[in-house]
DNA sequence: ACCTGAACACCGTTCAAGT
DNA sequence: ACCTGAACACCGTTCAAGT
């Protein structure tokens, strides 16, 4: 007996569940930015009162967890061409895009305590790939705590160049000899960009390249200390 | 003329100020974790109304701002001697041992948008040291990307590990051979963990070697990099 | 000059009451 | 079973009023 009484049509709204929520949260942490998602907001953005949302998570810890596992499922799955330094690289720069999809996620991720079995399953496939180049359980340890958020897609960038060049060049100029009085080093650096800039719009780090830069110093180096570790046999 | 009228010790409290405001910040955060700290319980610990304490900060953000500066003003200047390596190593671990002194105070630091003096000379500061240590601007540049917030003495952590042994050891096992089936290569770094844990009490990770770990791969590279760029003249 | 009371516009969350 | 109104205990911040 599979007939079953439709409803006629009286549903307006689609039911709320857990999945709609999490989903109405993203895309608003999408439009607006992620303090812009109250549970009184995301109520109203689902056309019904905050406290019904109590109905489908627990509270706004379980709204942000569930955030991050969804926005985790994002990330390719494992792949298993080339060797671990491909493969690794591949799956980083594709929790990269993942991040660079919602920019408001690292801030998420990092404030999360405990790891979600989601968030563990993707480490310890992260984990397995290397294990299966060669690296023993130490060096895939340090490798982990080297990589830091970096395996997740995401550095922790301690300036913010966004807002840096909007003024005029004659104000951009007297800004920077200011600037080198008091940073000469630093300066350097955004004078270098500027020489660049003819090709960047914008101007501000090319973050991309820096991102990938430290990426590959980084396997380069875990790379070396695995052929180390392996006391040099093959090769 | 430096004879003063004294207020006949009316002063039963010492007057308040920016600086006192910001102390106490850093006590109560100190104490109780960084979500104690609202502006009307710090005005509570300084005895004064919430309201009061904008006489002399300009709003939280700024109180936060100043507490990162006074951090900042924690590390140790920079030192002239031995190669760059080994200056900007101890200069980063003396930040290290600022932020251990702070728990709370690397998620305050990543919160700030905009770098403020204090924090610009500082990575002013270690930028020269590279500079003088044979660095071109551009690799300067990337060693900072690189570094991220490790030049500031720590790491982003993803994972937990305070509170994963306060088990029995019987449930520990358990927990362990069911962890075994769903994460095979995070599990081989637990147990690997408990095994030398003889030693180290409370287990978790040894956090000190693992900084310096990752740190000396980055130094490393980038000396590596910085030879391949001055073309091996000296060796 | 500095401090305060009252008020405003927000939070997350609980719970009894509605349908 | 799901949604709601009212309420509680918090936020940061402003501003007129006090001393």
């Amino acid at each position: 007996m599979t007939t079953r009484s439709e409803p006629a049509t009286t549903e307006r709204r689609a039911p709320l569940t857990r999945d709609r929520v999490l989903r109405a949260a993203i895309d608003l942490a999408d439009r607006e930015g992620i303090e812009a998602v109250s549970m009184r907001r995301l109520g109203q953005e689902l056309g019904v009162e905050a406290m019904s949302l109590y109905n489908h998570v627990a509270n706004k810890e379980d709204v942000l967890d569930g955030v991050v596992d969804l926005i985790v499922g994002e990330i390719d799955p494992a792949s298993v061409e080339g060797d671990w330094k491909a493969a690794v690289r591949g799956r980083i720069l594709s929790a990269r895009r993942a991040m660079l999809r919602h920019p408001w996620a690292s801030t998420v991720i990092t404030s999360r305590i405990q790891p979600s079995p989601v968030m563990m399953k993707y480490m310890d496939s992260v984990g397995g790939m290397m294990l299966a180049g060669g690296f023993s359980v130490d060096l895939m340890h340090h490798a982990f705590h080297t990589l830091g958020s970096r395996v997740l897609g995401f550095s922790q960038e301690l300036f913010d160049d966004s807002s840096e060049m909007d003024q005029s060049p004659e104000m951009q100029a007297l800004l920077l000899s200011q600037m080198r009085a008091e940073y000469p080093s630093i300066t350097a650096i955004v004078e270098q960009i500027s020489h660049d800039d003819a090709t960047v719009v914008g101007s501000g780090c090319d973050d991309q390249f820096e991102f990938e830069f430290a990426l590959d110093l980084t396997l380069d180096g875990l790379e070396r200390l695995r052929l180390g570790e392996t006391s040099a046999a093959t090769t």
